[in-house]
DNA sequence: TTGAAAGCGCTACCAG
DNA sequence: CTGGTAGCGCTTTCAA
């Protein structure tokens, strides 16, 4: 940089002014500024930068998978619009650990980063002191409900899966089966879906709680209806807490030569892209994966005014889309 | 750190040391100092530490999309060994918009990354010569054969095509459907299978070239051999560039009521989890998504003097999984 | 519109 | 094993 404004006969302080705050510099020795730095082939140091101007231009995300395609959609969803305003993004996966969390976050804290988007409300008391005593800006995404650490963009796992608990009551089923995941908004969501049954005073629902998403979801799905159908016959509907789950369910059904809805109906949630195109068409809770990162994004650069203010929670909903499992 | 440093009675530099050498010092002086430090609350400033210690322990990685199952899959196997060796991972998308490549590795050199990762190697000269003149370590993923800015690690996707075009005509296929992207990989995966063909003295494949993957490539993938079956009924056996695709073509050949493999063979490519569970159980060509990253990060580290040292070269190899559908 | 200079918080080198 | 200290490359007042 010394270099560069010796050569162009202006100071260091205006060669900075160049690269951050072209308008107030004039047009002139913007030129011969731009010039010299593009013959050095001058790349600035954002490092220094941060360090100095005590910004980073960095928003970390923490997902538990980013293999998973709903979290890799919300990734996307963020990184676009991150991107779009000049910010990067740092990516950490706690793989469902609750110890990584706390690590990743002192890190990424640690970096300065200009803001976190976190997966789950933080439960850890002294973790969310620590957030919050950093000051930077917070999204906690997926989750609804519970105080949050600082911001929150997501839905109501139990109301979500109430509403599907309530479709496959209204379509006359009785022995409802449910199949999900370990980890918080599963059993959220199993809350949920417990709540409608009773309110509906049906018997309890057959509950098989398989490993937190995974690439192999779909495998697992497939042994876990396999195990609940050879242990509970009488199931005639059975709800999973993701679809890929449900697309096991489908097609081990396939498999086995169960008409699916007739003998079996199934529901999936997210509603992926592929939701849609499996046979029969899966009929799944909509909800709004790419948003909530879109919509974390805004939310701190809100707060940083890079963009417009958001409010500081914000309820993306549900929606159940009927197709043919169900 | 002067304030836990005054506290402790010691100067900023042991203080330093601390935490990043532990080893070199006194126990005693160790424990007072952490002791001292976790009063205060103190998290050290990782852009400092960068800034003087002239490394970010930082590793950029850029995907075409994210959202895409293989490439999450690669980011996953980096993030894992990164995150192993206290490194973190700041991910950038092209959205297979060459120009967004340029911008995302200027920004990315100027965070003075310590390490590199592409997807595909890099064609522009000017960016190929601004990346070597950073001297950070880079490595290129899922291509082989030219040669590469710096590191490499990948499989052909000709060679690896061309196998299976192969299987599909020791089966006795003599028409071959052909349904693919338009990104480099693809292309590089069209010119083998027709290779493949042209040795066995067949007629040219019919081709259906669809959008780059997306979330949506299964859909693409129905609609594609909606079409091609419609302008060329002739086709026994359809290969596809990825399992997304495939599982598209299964699902309409299943709505369609075409059985597979008996009037129309299907291959995928990548073997996706999902792929063994698909029914019929897709035939695809078994490629390395996760250990790419793996062992991406570890020429990194390799390079850093973290890990053992490894070869500049890496051919992952591929091989056909020979299932149901094909 | 531009320049001078004081740091940002830490690492690494050199002594001791 | 520990301390002193010179920067790392840039941003940002404050003045001119």
């Amino acid at each position: 940089m010394e270099d560069i404004a010796r050569e162009a006969g202006v100071s260091i302080a205006t060669v900075s002014r160049v690269f951050n705050q072209p308008e107030v510099v004039s047009p002139a020795t913007l030129e011969s500024v731009r010039k010299v730095a593009a013959k050095f082939g001058y790349t600035p140091n954002l490092t220094a930068g941060s360090l100095a101007g005590n910004r980073s231009k960095i928003v970390a995300a923490i997902v538990p998978v980013i293999t998973s395609s709903i979290f890799s959609e919300t990734i996307d969803g963020l990184s676009t619009v991150l991107s779009e305003n000049g910010y990067q993004l740092l990516l950490g996966q706690t793989w469902y650990r609750e110890d990584r969390l706390a690590a990743l976050i002192d890190t990424f804290l640690g970096r300065r980063v200009d803001g976190l988007v976190l997966t789950g409300i933080t439960r850890d008391k002294a973790l969310r002191k620590r957030i919050r005593g950093s000051g930077i800006p917070v999204v906690e995404t997926w989750e609804l409900g519970r105080s949050p650490t600082d911001m929150l963009v997501g839905f109501s796992n139990q109301d979500a899966a109430a509403a599907a608990a309530r479709h496959l009551i209204d379509r006359g089923h009785k022995s409802l089966g449910f199949i999900g995941g370990m980890d918080i908004r599963s059993t959220e969501r199993l809350d949920g879906f417990r709540s409608a049954i009773e309110a509906a005073g049906l018997r309890e629902p057959r509950v098989a709680r398989v490993p937190s998403p995974s690439p192999s979801s779909v495998l697992v799905g497939a042994e876990a209806i396999r195990a609940l159908l050879a242990q509970f016959p009488d199931i005639s509907a059975a709800f999973c807490t993701n679809d890929m789950i449900a697309m096991g369910v489908l097609l081990e059904c396939q498999r086995q030569g169960i008409p699916v809805p007739h003998k079996l109906a199934v529901m999936g949630f997210s509603d992926l892209p592929i939701a849609a195109s499996l046979v029969p068409a899966l009929t799944t809770v909509q909800v709004s994966a790419h948003a909530i990162g879109t919509h974390a994004a805004q939310m701190i650069l809100g707060r940083k005014g890079i963009l417009e203010r958001q409010p500081n929670r914000l309820d993306l909903g549900y929606s159940v889309v009927v197709r043919e499992s169900a």
